[in-house]
DNA sequence: CTAATTAAGTCAAGCGGATTGACTTAATGT
DNA sequence: ACATTAAGTCAATCCGCTTGACTTAATTAG
């Protein structure tokens, strides 16, 4: 943000910034098409075939993509596909939350190779730090075992925790105001040797649902996450937009009504919190989750009640986001049980009108992502292999050398 | 949208994309910094003084930038700054609105030089587009009796309109549906032979803030146009952004509450349209500005009622916006008189609090844009102007040849 | 009044990486 | 058997940024 000199100028670029990006396009195709030849390669990024097979040549020596039988598809010499090398790049994700936290190690396409969790003292960033650490090394123990040349091939640590980040009154119990003071990336940082990012975890799952979920391969979609708060993680032209200062999406904070009087919080309405306080649950229960799904399955009133409720806040949610951002499709996730999630996307149709109620649709406005538990710290872990593989303009730009 | 090949990749790129990059970089620093050295352009840029003396010689030689005269600052030889030359490109920017249509030709920094307005039949594009036309043949024989090389420098012409387009039930005489099928952009590129494109007002709003206006240099904007309509127009990561099909930011169909019933879409309250129902004022009134400047001076208590009552929407308006987008600032604009846009602006406050309600703000939550009619004509006209100069993502791509 | 220093800008060779066009290889179709 | 079609390679070329030495022109130190 602040630089020294006062010239405001984007970076310029060079072949090298050519080559990178060449490079980045070529595993985003073999990533959404799965396997594909030189030759299809260079007829889908406009290249030509000999900077493919140079490029492919390099990729392969670097292992990152490998080449597959040769297949016959009517006259001419057969092709031979290429495919990414799982194993070409790790990744360690991180998800701190209230009451617990979870590490993950994922490799190239988004596989889990190696996951753990631990509770987490409520807001005590200093002895938490600690359990977290010893996760991270646990999770990156546990990949060693798996590949010999992960510490190599790791190319960094996504953290996902509740935003949003930096705001002025940042003592509400709600958003763990400990941590948000704590100097939670240097530690790590310097805790693990590992380049460290940070999104909330909205974002993670936005993250997670365009490696391996619904978003896959989706350029304008947003996901709304249902957990303990509620957020959007919001894919726009491709990318995860995170908005001037991180907090993007933050939709938990939204006031539902224009009033000033009757006007709360979406969050306090339409989150996991919110049902925890309606059903007198405990959030920090080891079996939550099961008590969860025992009571959407026995149809339990007052849970059914809180479905209809929330589901009420959450389809105008959805008119809202449909409204302000056009995307192609919704997706809700939640930390919640798949039966809950359904359920509320169920409750939640039909869907109040919208400028996404137009002719020839292919996506559904609204689908129901994943419930895993696991999503956010798997989007974590996301985050740096898309900084590292995907296409992105900022990849094209010539660093500025770092002086101290 | 539609491949013939149903291989999805972004495309590649080579040292033509990496020069175009270049060269839209070195206008761009220009452009936000007034005049610069190539010394200077090569550190904000980190290209090497070479690549930058060879890009400006480029630049100069192609009209686009001349040189100051030499300024001597401390030791060393004195450096010879550069700035854009206006005259270096032109743009048509055409404004249709429900009554009129504004056509005006702007220069490469984005100045006004010839501007035109008519009438227009109320949803009658096919004797509309024959006023349209005229206005635009009008301008321009305007812009080529001030630059004699006009016609080879105009980049295009960029049309905004109310939108949002597409929709499935657009008979809604609100949103001009004839126009919605008319094929217009066609029709003009046939009638005009210029590349033409589209979009709504509240993005060309955003547009003209962004060349010349509070939005210049701000990478994450939002835009809100109180306009006959109302809607937003999204600064996301320094470009426009229209979402999936063209249509985000059209914050005017929002439903102001989550229940069925009470609920209003925003633009039925907060917008000049529903100024004019609550004066009785007649839109089409070549007096209106006038009247409404009247009103507001004379502080007529309905007018006074009104700017609360759309004032109260507003506010929640900007809420939702930071929210959502968490811009560093949202810029309010209108075709209203600019008596009426301050009064409206003084009337939101104070401000909800968001996430934006942050320490350390450098620019303000709210500010008042250009209140100039004519500024949606303007940004129409920058669009080209932006896609043919400014380092976008899009401009480093090899383009698929068009094959008929 | 030099001489040293600092900075802007040029020159010419070098280099990285995509392009070009001819060529090879290997399949299918007639 | 031969023409056709397509995948992929080879070697030369070309484009555009980089490198490092050099020139020019100012300020500051002695």
């Amino acid at each position: 943000m602040d630089d020294i000199s006062p010239i405001r100028a984007k970076s310029g670029t060079n072949q090298e910034g050519t080559s990178a990006h060449n490079r980045r396009v070529m595993i985003e195709a073999l990533r959404l098409n799965g396997a594909l030849s030189r030759a299809d390669l260079a007829r889908a990024t406009q290249l030509t075939k000999q900077a493919v097979s140079n490029i492919i040549e390099d990729l392969e020596s670097d292992g990152l993509v490998v080449a597959l039988d040769a297949v016959r598809k009517g006259r001419g010499q057969p092709s031979t596909p290429y495919r990414l090398v799982p194993e070409g790049a790790f990744a360690i994700g991180l998800q701190i939350d209230r009451y617990l936290t979870r590490a993950v190690a994922v490799d190239l396409v988004g596989s889990v190779l190696a996951r753990a969790e631990a509770n987490l003292p409520f807001d005590e960033p200093s002895r938490g730090v600690e359990v977290i650490l010893g996760l991270i090394g646990g999770v990156r123990r546990e990949l060693a075992g798996i590949s010999s040349q992960s510490e190599e091939r790791l190319v960094g640590l996504g953290v996902a925790m509740p935003g949003p980040f930096g705001l002025k009154n940042s003592d509400d119990k709600w958003m763990m105001p400990a941590w948000q003071k704590f100097p939670l990336l240097e530690t790590l940082a310097a805790g693990t040797g590992l380049n460290v990012g940070l999104q909330n975890d909205a974002a993670a799952c936005a993250t997670a649902e365009r490696i391996v979920g619904a978003a896959h391969g989706v350029d304008h979609a947003v996901c709304l996450y249902v957990g303990y708060g509620i957020g959007t993680g919001l894919i726009l032209n491709g990318e995860l937009y995170s908005g001037g200062h991180g907090n993007a999406g933050e939709i938990g904070m939204a006031l539902l009504a224009p009033a000033g009087s009757g006007s709360t919080p979406l969050e306090h309405r339409a989150s996991l919190a919110s049902l925890y306080q309606h059903l007198d649950l405990n959030p920090a229960d080891d079996d939550i989750y099961q008590q969860m799904n025992a009571l959407v399955v026995a149809e339990d009133p007052k849970m059914m009640a809180w479905i209809d409720g929330a589901a009420h806040d959450l389809r105008w949610s959805v008119h809202l986001i449909e409204t302000m951002f056009d995307p192609q499709t919704v997706i809700l996730t939640s930390g919640a049980p798949e039966t809950l999630a359904r359920r509320l996307v169920e409750a939640m149709h039909p869907l109040l009108p919208s400028i996404a109620d137009r002719p020839g649709r292919t996506l559904p406005r609204l689908q129901l992502g994943t419930t895993d538990p696991w999503s956010i710290a798997l989007g974590a872990a996301a985050a740096p292999i898309s900084r590292a593989f995907d296409p992105l303009f900022s990849a094209i730009l010539k660093t500025r050398s770092r002086g101290a």
